[in-house]
RNA sequence: GGCCCGUUGGUGAAGUGGUUUAACACACAUGCCUUUCACGCAUGCAUUCAUGGGUUCAAAUCCCGUACGGGUCACCA
């Protein structure tokens, strides 16, 4: 009885070797220096944070260096998998425009090197381990859950290193014989890969982020292959992939630094080239007096979903994840604005080698830029896609007059200095509510009235104004003489400087109308410049709102 | 507990032995501009790089210890 023998008895239905792989997956046709990357999320649930930031890392490696970027999906854990996740996964990179060039979905594969799902690349698994086993690489192993639970108790007990290693691998030195026995008499078992490393060795190896690592050589006979549903772990399936796949850079979060050894005695193993590895920092959020990895218990921020909800545009969520990414990216960005966020050079060794912030102000920030810079048009159409799917009314009401909502929009923007006001279209309807009869009238109205609070007075100013001084054709200039007029008229200053040597002489001054005369129209005491509001409100509106105003109460 | 990684202002961070009196950005504060707010502009905000020691003419930058934080020790990824 040979190892062959056994490797047939556990995978008597596997005609194929690993050759046949290489032939069917051949090298990619790249040029030098082409990255390949690939995103590989488990479909446990919702899109992380996390997850899209190295996804984002994956996309914009490849991207400027002329490579492949893919998305794999690592179903290969039946139990905790989650039936919408594969979709909320292809629907945020789509949402993010970061589209993978090899992926599969709805059965559908898209590349040479699929199928994407591991769950549907058991047999290549097989041959692969199949392999493992008739070199004397790998073996099954009939330990019960009792057994391992017995054998870290007693590990613990006498404070040694727990795992099934060295002489507590029990079922390494079974007999063929025996094994095969216990096989065809129907026992459950794993497949564990057989170590030859040393613990007390230490060996040296490269991470883009951390540099060099030193670490212990793997001597854990890991399982490669679960017992349940034959399918490969994780350890065992990254290997494979990868190598078939022929990913050039592997970008993961920093806790995979630790099962690095295992990893690369199987690439040992097979005698593969291991890919370079981008182990990057976890994304934590400081709680109180504590720093933790941001979690999708504690913080709604956590998920993709947060920021399609509150309507932040996607390069603002790009561009705050690409300043964690690499701290120079800002800077490089203003000085290349025409140019897109892929051709920015990312570098490994310029990231944080320690747990990276993903500061919610900071984003703001960002978004209130890129909003800001938008033309009319622009944000009309973004805001509008919003609010179909977040806010149907306000849906509706833009789209009753498109021309009258671009103008509201347009208020203050498409100039040097545009207002920065919006940081997420959530935040639009609340700041201009007061633009729209719709939501105008059925509003629940608290005028801010400030200096000025006399209802006569207001009344009076308000219908001495709209009566016999606005005129909608004024330019600016004109505009703004008129209301000093109107100052004089009332008995406050018109001159700053006057008001400031004498105040006991006037009521008041130009300001204090001003004030007036925008909380007649907005109800708010600071909004964005009144000249505009009221050009673009017409007299229409404003009539209907002074009469009531004047006429109420 | 073992092993691994890390520690520069409120935040992201630049910086790898001497142009650093520690860049830049966010936040915050003050002032200017201004019919309000926002914008913009100006100024301020770490005498110090977790801490103790060492190497050196010279250290945030190199070495050792300590503390603290994080990761990992599954038939999960």
């Amino acid at each position: 009885m040979t190892n062959k023998d056994l490797a047939n008895l556990i995978f008597p239905d596997i005609d194929k070797d690993i050759k046949y792989y290489e032939e069917k997956y051949k090298p990619r046709d790249l040029l030098e220096g082409a990255r390949v990357t690939r995103f590989a999320p488990s479909p446990t649930g919702y899109m992380h944070l996390g997850g899209f930031y190295q996804a984002i890392i994956d996309y914009v490696m490849a991207k400027n260096s002329n490579g492949l970027f893919y998305l794999r999906i690592e179903d290969t854990d039946t139990k905790r998998e989650v039936t919408d996740a594969v979709d909320l996964i292809v629907e945020s990179l789509k949402h993010y425009d970061i589209i993978p060039d090899e992926y599969e979905y709805n059965g559908k594969i898209n590349g040479e090197y699929g199928p994407y799902f591991q769950s549907e690349r058991k047999e290549i698994y097989h041959t692969f381990i199949k392999y493992l086993i008739e070199i004397g690489r790998a073996y099954p192993c009939f330990c019960t859950k009792e057994d391992l639970e017995e054998l870290r108790t007693h590990q613990e007990e006498r404070k040694f290193r727990t795992g099934y290693y060295g002489r507590y691998a029990k079922c390494r030195i079974l007999p063929i014989e025996k094994q095969m026995e216990l096989i065809k008499e129907g026992k459950e078992y794993v497949i564990r890969f057989k170590s030859e490393g040393n613990f007390d060795l230490k060996f040296k190896t490269d991470d883009l982020v951390k540099g060099t690592l030193e670490l212990s050589q793997n001597d854990e006979d890991f399982v490669i292959m679960k017992s349940s549903d034959k399918l490969p772990t994780y350890h065992f399936a990254h290997v494979v992939d990868d190598y078939l796949m022929h990913t050039t850079h592997v970008v993961r979060g920093e806790e995979w630094i630790s099962s690095l050894p295992k990893h690369l005695e199987l690439f040992k193993a097979f005698g593969f080239k291991a890919p370079k590895y981008v182990h990057t920092p976890l994304l934590v959020k400081k709680d109180g007096n504590s720093i933790r990895k941001i979690s999708k218990r504690k913080d709604p921020e956590a998920s993709m979903a947060y920021y399609k909800e509150y309507g932040y545009p996607k390069m603002a969520v790009i561009e705050a994840l690409m300043t964690i990414i690499n701290s120079n990216y800002e800077e490089w960005h203003s000085a290349n604005p025409d140019k897109k966020f892929d051709e920015f050079q990312y570098n490994p060794k310029k990231m944080s080698s320690s747990g990276a912030f993903f500061d919610l102000d900071k984003l703001d920030n960002i978004s209130r830029n890129i909003i800001s810079k938008m033309t009319k048009d622009e944000i009309y159409d973004n805001l509008l896609n919003w609010c179909k799917e977040y806010d149907e009314d306000f849906n509706h009401i833009l789209e009753n007059d498109i021309n009258y909502s671009k103008e509201v929009l347009n208020i203050e923007r498409e100039k040097k200095k545009p207002r920065k006001d919006f940081a997420h279209y959530s935040d639009i309807k609340n700041q201009i509510w007061y633009m729209f009869d719709e939501l105008y009238d059925s509003h629940d109205k608290n005028y801010e009235w400030q200096n000025i609070n006399d209802m006569n007075e207001i009344k009076d100013i308000v219908s001495t104004y709209f009566n016999s001084y606005y005129n909608e054709n004024d330019d600016q200039e004109t505009w703004f003489e008129k209301m000093k007029k109107l100052a004089d008229l009332k008995g406050y200053a018109s001159n700053m400087k006057d008001y400031k040597e004498n105040p006991s002489d006037y009521k008041g001054n130009i300001t204090d109308i001003a004030t007036v005369l925008r909380v007649a129209i907005t109800t708010y005491a600071q909004s964005p410049d009144l000249y505009e509001i009221l050009h673009v409100l017409g007299l229409e509106r404003i009539n209907k709102r002074i009469n009531n105003l004047i006429e109420g109460e």
